[in-house]
DNA sequence: GGTAACTAACAGACCGGTCGGTATAAATAA
DNA sequence: TTATTTATACCGACCGGTCTGTTAGTTACC
């Protein structure tokens, strides 16, 4: 086999995210990658020139795939309510539902690693971090001021601010599920932005719970599901 | 001077932890750190005996630290008001407060750096940092449930996920601050926590606010305050 | 003069990165 | 069909520099 390259590039890519996340950029060391990647160092430089190089790789490959999955979870909310509160909220639940599935801690965001050894990065990589986190504000931004529009909040909020709530929770949580080594916490945070933009927005309030101890998996949202106007 | 070495040793410490914050654990070498500290490697080794020391030395300073600063914020909160719920929104408000004075992006938290770095560190320094959440956890947990007795949640939540959302808001909003080099970003989130509770449990809601867009510092906030019965 | 605080030179391991060489498959020429 | 060239994909030994940690000796105060 002399031809396809990828499969090892991409071998190369996943043991180095997954190293990174356990041990940080620095201490990933191209030896130790290549020894989880199973190829030799010449392989290694084959594929990227420095190691500074493949963190931007790796940095570029996260961004698109997480700009997919907003783009994805958006369209599917799109298509199940033509209200832009529900829209938002079936987003946050897409997320939340895709976070309960994990099994294992959370492993950790490469942008957060990054950040935390920002001085190590050049401006090309540190501007993609940045780029994620300025196109999720756009995107969820453009989404609140929608609904804005339709339901004045209770409280006076800015939407850029509360479109970086999500991220923050998000980050936050990826932290919190590290150090708990809870797979759990991750979505739990995501239901709490959830809850915040039903209080924020709902025209019709729930009334004090009944049943208030334990979070018992949206029995109690259906009916604000139903009370509000389908446009 | 043969006699005072904290000074030094705090010298090492400080150096360390901004370098820490920068670059990360691994990349800030101890040849970094003395030459930040003004001082020689022999210097260093007599006060740390390796650098995992220094790291756990680190964690534990930041830790006594963050419980002592806890406390201060909740008898300052418990001597201001009465009621719960106003004693945890005015600790939240006190926190806020503390970060909007800052005036560069905010450095980081050790805490979420170690734990993106955690192959690196020994268990002891790892339940350091596990020790700081349970106990932010368990201290406004505690609010928490007090709170609960007097005010049902409008919406089921979890008194534990709830504590802990504090956290995660904070270490969110640290990452956010520092991808955003913007020093507001962290009491901005503090905001969005504060409001979240407030809209949970408050008794009477705010009517939808008829100034909408911009967050105008607590101009209807007052009148919820006021809503509140002192006991 | 005894000890706590510190210096400076050094050791051994490990780091990122280079380089000469090799195996394979496709393109080309006979 | 077969021989030869070419480009891609990869190997593994090696280099200069940096890393953590050691040690023998010096300084400053009681």
């Amino acid at each position: 086999m002399a031809r396809d390259g990828t499969a090892t590039r991409t071998a190369i890519m996943d043991a180095a995210q997954a190293l990174i996340l356990e041990t940080g950029f620095s201490a990933a060391s191209v030896e130790a990658v290549i020894a989880r990647a199973g190829i030799t160092k010449g392989a290694f430089f084959y594929h990227f020139k420095t190691k500074a190089d493949l963190a931007l790789a790796l940095v570029q490959r996260d961004a698109a795939a997480d700009a997919a999955h907003l783009e994805t979870n958006l369209q599917r909310a799109e298509s199940l309510s033509r209200d832009p509160l529900q829209q938002l909220l079936i987003c946050i639940g897409l997320y939340e539902e895709e976070m309960a599935k994990l099994a294992a801690p959370f492993p950790g965001c490469l942008y957060a690693s990054f950040i935390y050894e920002a001085q190590l990065f050049d401006k090309t990589t540190l501007a993609v971090v940045r780029q994620v986190f300025s196109h999720w504000t756009a995107r969820i931004g453009a989404k609140l001021d929608s609904v804005m529009q339709l339901y004045p909040p209770r409280l006076p909020v800015d939407v850029k601010t509360l479109a970086e709530t999500g991220l923050v929770l998000a980050e936050g949580a990826f932290i919190l599920s590290k150090v708990q080594r809870d797979p759990g916490a991750v979505a739990a945070q995501w239901r709490q932005y959830r809850n915040y933009l039903e209080l924020l927005f709902a025209p019709r309030l729930p009334e004090p719970a009944p049943a208030p101890d334990r979070d018992a998996a949206g029995v109690t949202r259906d009916k604000l599901d139903a009370a509000v106007p389908a446009k």
